[in-house]
RNA sequence: GGAGAGUUGGCAGAGUGGUCGAUUGCGGCGGUCUUGAAAACCGUUGACCCGCAAGGGUCCGGGGGUUCGAAUCCCUCAUUCUCCGCCA
């Protein structure tokens, strides 16, 4: 949520930036600012009322003290008519202050000075390409058909048990999995994060303060008997650890990491995007989130980039980076990062990883807030990233690796499956 | 799931209808003393809204109510602890 102070003071700069995400700001920009005055004006009226009423009761008080019942009962009298005139306001403010509320969140962060202007994927700016494309065998295929000729992950089975988009994962490609946690999170431990494990359910409010409430209520599982939803990403938990904290300046950077299975409907989804790992109501990621102060957050974002680049790297997987240009960015982010790994039988770039700068939109919303040098209090910055998502990793792990012999397992990785060849 | 007891500032812990945004202790910050530090002593120390400021308002788990006046009384929800039941 943008901060309503900097509505008021640079509408017209906001209104410009907003239009790069493709978002037409004008009205809703000037419905909130009008409710603010509104807001405002009722909020000292109340005010006004409430510091007589105050000053009544006090001396209602002295009165009685003192014995003095008739001036009590006088000022009794008064002090009901204050009373009623501000019963008359209060739901009004109230409900200023609610339709405020539900305005400012349809506000999208603004985007960076950096991101470029565009509508769909394909104006997406490539930022950089690294690693040598596979040459794969005559009869290369894709890994859905490695997953069954390997018996490594059943998709039926997934089908029967619970529904598309839940695969079991089986043998050695069970071991695959927890191979590619364990090197993921030991990665980020080395890099200085704190490894968490979260809770795989979250309440409203945690769904509030990292966006994906209201407006992307649709995407999540919930669970109606308990009021909880199931987590998209394990940056609801992570990041909500800090709402409603007001952290010390010298804390920064906080550093966490956390595993989770991550649930999405995917509602709308449809065609070759959700063969075989391509795309899961259920899959695994480890996440990586900081929380930074807002002169660091951007050399911070590099640094979060350079994190992912170098699993990829190590897991020598050909990959590029594309900055997000503001058509495609989410709604909470200020700039994005998406990592795309080249999946050689498919022959498509598949995004496993997704790093964002949210600036302070998300701490406004979570009151994320930290004291400055000057005991000011201020919002945080927050920034997350995928480090990294697992299926299209392994999807691309299986068709670039394979060979008659059968796939083989980058040495990053042989430590942790205590094999090097799925066969 | 049942019964009972709690939820107060960074922490501990008073306060049971009026001058309480809240006694006190610890911690934090500043100072005196000291070559330096500790100890001791003195001072200071919450968040939010409106306002240039002076000042005003809100917040004692969340929400609602009673009252001229609520941390204090009532209702409700959440949560913690203890006991019982069930259970990986």
């Amino acid at each position: 949520m943008l901060q309503l102070q900097k509505i008021r003071e640079n509408r017209d700069q906001i209104i410009e930036r907003l239009a790069v995400k493709n978002f037409k700001a004008t009205a809703l920009v000037d419905e909130i600012i009008e409710l603010d005055n509104t807001r405002r004006n009722s909020q000292k009226e109340l005010d006004d009322i409430l510091a007589l009423s105050n000053q009544l009761a006090k001396e209602i008080g002295n009165h009685y003290a003192k014995g003095e019942q008739g001036k009590a009962e006088l000022a009794k009298q008064e002090s009901l008519k204050l009373k009623a005139a501000a019963k008359a306001i209060e739901p009004l403010l109230m409900e200023t202050v609610e339709l405020l509320n539900a305005k400012l969140i349809e506000l999208p962060n603004l985007p960076h000075t950096s991101v470029p202007n565009g509508k769909t994927p394909e104006d997406n700016e490539i930022i950089y390409e690294e690693g040598v494309m596979p040459r794969l065998p005559e009869n290369a295929v894709p890994h859905w058909d490695l997953a069954s000729t390997y018996k490594i992950v059943d998709f039926e089975l997934g089908n029967k048990v619970t529904g598309a988009g839940f695969p079991f994962y089986r043998g050695k490609g069970a071991r695959l999995q927890r191979a590619l946690i364990n090197f993921f999170l030991d990665e980020a431990i080395e890099a200085g994060y704190t490894e968490y494990q979260p809770p795989l359910l979250v309440n409203a409010a945690s769904g509030y303060g990292t966006g994906q409430l209201p407006d992307k209520e649709g995407q999540m599982y919930f669970a109606p008997e308990d009021n909880l939803y199931l987590i998209p990403t394990a940056e609801v938990p992570l990041t909500n650890i800090y709402r409603d904290v007001i952290v010390k300046e010298n804390d920064f950077p906080i550093k966490n990491v956390a595993y989770s299975n991550c649930f999405r409907r995917e509602a709308g989804s449809y065609g070759k995007d959700v063969r075989g790992l391509n795309r899961l109501h259920q899959f695994d990621k480890v996440e990586i989130v900081q929380i930074q102060h807002p002169d660091k957050s951007y050399q911070t974002l590099e640094e979060m980039k350079e994190h992912v680049a170098g699993l990829l790297r190590k897991l020598e997987l050909p990959f590029r980076i594309l900055r997000l240009c503001g058509g495609d960015m989410s709604f909470t982010s200020a700039l994005t990062y998406d990592f795309e790994v080249f999946s050689a039988a498919q022959n498509r770039w598949l995004e496993v990883s997704s790093v964002s700068n949210f600036e302070d939109f998300q701490a406004n919303r979570m009151k994320l807030r930290f004291k400055d040098k000057e005991g000011k209090t201020r919002l945080a910055h927050t920034l997350n990233g995928s480090a990294l998502a697992l299926p299209r990793v392994v999807a691309a792990l299986l068709e670039n690796n394979q060979s008659a012999e059968g796939i083989k397992i980058p040495d990053a990785l042989t430590n942790y499956t205590g094999f090097k060849f799925i066969d």
